[in-house]
DNA sequence: ACGGCGATGATCT
DNA sequence: GATCATCGCCGTT
């Protein structure tokens, strides 16, 4: 139990299966730069074309086809014009079931991180990976990353199994999510300071004006 | 502590 | 052309 390679069968549940088991694991993102790894904290779970609130609902596209492959993956993408955030994909394969990393500790290479993340002001240790964006930005987390092998020992991105006991998992609504927002398929580790705080999807009202 | 909102662009219809 | 699995800033309690 001191953070060796997770093999893959470890995600060989569905997304709702292994979310809970992946709190309290690490992950470990090697660069040029040095290595940043967090303990993770806070997760969500998607669960494929059955799933309203998943890059998959609508079948196979370019973006998500990562997440139709091979379980033990990271499936990365870009949002809101500025943000990346990364999934691991889970079994089967072919189902695209896969879980968000929302959020977590840095345990390694607090330095590096804070400097990825100080574009302005210098935020709290806790806030460096506190959500999903936050997290890869720690992390260096983006397109190069889409499809990595976290299970292979010789990956610039792997997960670890968790240095030592984990509290207790609390579970609630997913975040930013406008469709099946009833289903309780977020996982944290109850009382950790690096949990992202919990906002109610907010619909965003168009701009219908024909300007002004 | 909490709510509103702008930034900024890929993706899909 | 609308929608986004977000964040940080600024205003008000």
């Amino acid at each position: 139990m001191n953070g060796g390679l997770l093999p893959r069968s470890f995600f060989a549940g569905t997304g709702v299966e292994v979310a809970p088991r992946l709190l309290g694991c690490v992950l470990s993102a090697s660069s040029d730069d040095g290595e940043v790894a967090v303990a993770l904290s806070e997760v969500e779970a998607y669960a494929g074309e059955s799933d309203p609130a998943s890059h998959a609902y609508r079948g196979p596209t370019r973006r998500n086809e990562v997440m139709y492959g091979a379980p033990g993956h990271a499936y990365v993408y870009f949002t809101y014009g500025m943000h990346f955030c990364v999934n691991l994909v889970c079994s089967p394969e072919g189902t695209a079931t896969a879980v968000l990393l929302r959020g977590g500790a840095i345990v390694t290479g607090t330095e590096l991180a804070r400097e990825r993340r100080s574009v302005r002001g210098s935020p709290a240790d806790r806030d460096l990976a506190r959500g999903p964006a936050r997290l890869c930005q720690a992390l260096g987390i983006d397109r190069a990353q889409n499809g990595l092998d976290v299970c292979d020992v010789a990956s610039p991105l792997r997960i670890l199994a968790a240095a030592g006991p984990v509290g207790a998992v609390c579970t609630g609504p997913r975040v930013g999510v406008s469709s099946a927002a009833t289903v309780p398929w977020r996982f944290w580790i109850e009382g950790d300071p690096t949990v992202s705080v919990y906002r109610v999807h907010a619909p965003r009202r168009a701009n219908h004006s024909g300007g002004r």
